[in-house]
DNA sequence: TTACGCATCCCTTAAAAACAGGATATTTTT
DNA sequence: AAAAATATCCTGTTTTTAAGGGATGCGTAA
């Protein structure tokens, strides 16, 4: 039986360079594409493919919580994530809101087709260049409570502990409390290489 | 006369919907395509395309660097930068090294069509949305020093004005006049939001 | 219920950055 | 050659951050 597959991408060109590429695999039955998250969400409402490829950088809303409201009322789809970026962060937010892959958008057809199968049948797939970002980094794993994060993003518009303190209705050694952390778990030396980092992971 | 066509793009989607897209349209000739820049350079020792499409973000040296080089040594082939991302300082790049013409990828075969014919004649094409970028943005217009570009460098990394002082061999006093003229640039009103806009604005 | 995470608050000291207001030499541009 | 931009250096003062040490409630989940 052939695997059913859906795509969403934003992305004409991607989605018709799939099609071409998977014309004439048999084992693959296309059933059409979205260009946003919603109309992804109506087109489930009526059929339910096997395998659904999905862009991360949606018009609408990102592909990463699309991923997650897609396994939450169809657990039976398997999602493959599709992006241009081989960025840690990413990945694992897909995987996390329930992925079965992650294939890079330089893939080659048969990488493609390998990924189809593989997830099709309940098992994991992800790139030979997304796995390699995953095991090169070691884990940048930064949790913020949501206090920090509002103070991280204070200081980032260039307040300081006073004006923060003020604006939060906090006292200022709270709020040098919460700087201190942020240091701590960026591992930041200063203010000005946490921006960076922070940035970079974009807390902010 | 067809217009030949080249694309350089190291995503096989893409290339292979182009290619598709393309394929019914007589009065244009597929050359062929590079998945990276030197071999695009490669190509283009043996044969002159008249458009070449060609992706920013390509794996060994940028396309906006590419460009530059491809106009210099080839000024008959017109070039179409094709990226995802609708951001000012990337289009402003391509143009300057003498690119005609700005496409996003989520650009309809309509729309692609016509960037290939337009460019083709000499004249200059601008995606829709790329050119409401353009528009929209009142233009970020910091310009900074060799010297001060290197200081924030040193700065978002962690680096104190006594080290940065010691590494570059000059004056503390130095290095923050440095910083004194940074904030004034960005009309920060401290480190923090100086990094922020700093990363923003891809100056880091 | 007890342990844990979270948010809150406090003190002290030293270091760093921001602000103000200069000056001088060397490039670059006009 | 003159003007403008750049890079360098200086003396102060005030404000802000960093780093060290703590402590107290308040939920929530084991």
């Amino acid at each position: 039986m052939a695997i059913k597959l859906f795509i969403t991408d934003d992305h004409y060109m991607v989605i018709e360079g799939i099609h071409s590429l998977l014309q004439n695999e048999k084992q693959i039955e296309w059933m059409g594409h979205a260009t946003n998250a919603a109309s992804c969400l109506a087109f489930l409402k009526q059929y339910l493919p096997d395998v659904i490829l999905m862009d991360i950088g949606l018009p609408d809303i990102s592909g990463i919580d699309l991923c997650k409201e897609v396994k939450e009322k169809y657990p039976s789809v398997f999602i493959i994530g599709l992006s241009t970026f081989n960025q840690l962060s990413f990945i694992e937010k897909m995987m996390n809101n329930g992925a079965s892959g992650y294939v890079l958008k330089n893939a080659t057809r048969e990488e493609l087709i390998e990924a189809i199968e593989v997830v099709s049948k309940g098992k994991t797939y992800i790139s030979d260049e997304a796995a390699k970002t995953m095991n090169s980094k070691p884990e940048s794993n930064i949790l913020l409570t949501r206090r920090e994060k509002e103070v991280l993003g204070l200081i980032a518009d260039g307040m300081t502990n006073n004006e923060i303190a003020q604006k939060l209705f906090i006292s200022i050694t709270t709020v040098e409390t919460h700087r201190k952390n942020l240091l701590a778990k960026f591992d930041a030396k200063n203010i000005a290489s946490l921006i960076k980092t922070a940035m970079q992971l974009q807390l902010i």
